[in-house]
DNA sequence: GGCAAATAGGACTAAAATAGTCCCTTATTG
DNA sequence: CAATAAGGGACTATTTTAGTCCTATTTGCC
């Protein structure tokens, strides 16, 4: 429902606890320990992350992994391109199309646009926006609906 | 990956057809033929856009349906909003939450700013926007990233 | 009245994406 | 050279999404 993966909310706080640690070497099971996710998960998610180069990771006995930059830097984009790989509203590949609809469709347009505008809200979150402690979450109505804006790990 | 499901970007195409079929009725079938869906899907979807009131719907000899309303007053918000249920970006519910990481997660507070951000997006964006002729895509690029957007059904 | 055309609703199956676990390899430190 | 920790990938299980089908109800028309 338009909404991130599980992992990719772990991902955030996982990132989150490695902000708080302040440029502290973590290991995975460190970091699964604080977090209270489950190691192998951690494990993987950090792996994704270090790829990406959000995280830097050191081998080896007291190795572990760090932020690669200010938690100020790093936006829920760069997150979401890590971890799902990049943003994109609707789904049929440009290269291999294997669309049967072709000619028909009156549509794709102006996704576009939906997709840029959203990716714009993307790259205004920071993880030290996402990190800060958590205020009550408040309800929110928007346009007359409510909005349910929970993380999955609260 | 953020993106709309499949039935979602359907949806879309068929609310684009009875847009441009200027408030006459048109039957699932007849839909189904004019957009290359399959009948059966049509159909299920056409009843979900009715009961959440995006379509209006006579049953019967000679029913079918139509728009209920103008489709520059139909926002993406609502056309995913009736088909995915409202758009979220995280996944617990605050009602029945049965998240075991209560009391560890750092996170939650800021994916509100998130969402709204992308509820406003998707409701600058209309049918009418969407139902556009399908100019050739072009390949943005957004923050040195390619974005790839395109609609499912093209 | 009776038949045909349509939607309403929901049950069900199939397919695909997501989540999660595990094993083995490689690097580093003491 | 033993212990610690990441790297990489295979694999399984679970959940979500997609898609089909069946039966009931409503309406128009002969």
């Amino acid at each position: 429902m338009l909404r991130i993966s599980k992992l990719t909310d772990y991902g955030t706080v996982l990132l989150a606890h490695l902000a708080a640690s302040q440029s502290a070497v973590c290991s995975a099971a460190e970091v699964a320990a604080a977090t209270g996710i489950a190691t192998p998960t951690v494990s993987k998610l950090l792996k994704s992350l270090a790829r990406s180069g959000l995280v830097n990771s050191t081998r080896g006995s007291n190795g572990g992994y760090q932020l690669s930059r200010n938690p100020a830097e790093i936006s829920a984009t760069d997150i979401i391109d890590a971890l799902e790989g990049p943003v994109s509203i609707t789904e049929c590949s440009a290269s291999d199309s294997q669309c049967e609809h072709e000619g028909v469709c009156s549509v794709s347009g102006a996704w576009q646009r939906v997709n840029v505008a959203i990716r714009g809200a993307l790259d205004s979150v920071s993880l030290s926006d996402l990190s800060r402690t958590n205020s009550p979450t408040p309800q929110l109505r928007f346009a007359g609906l409510q909005i349910t804006v929970e993380s999955k790990i609260k």
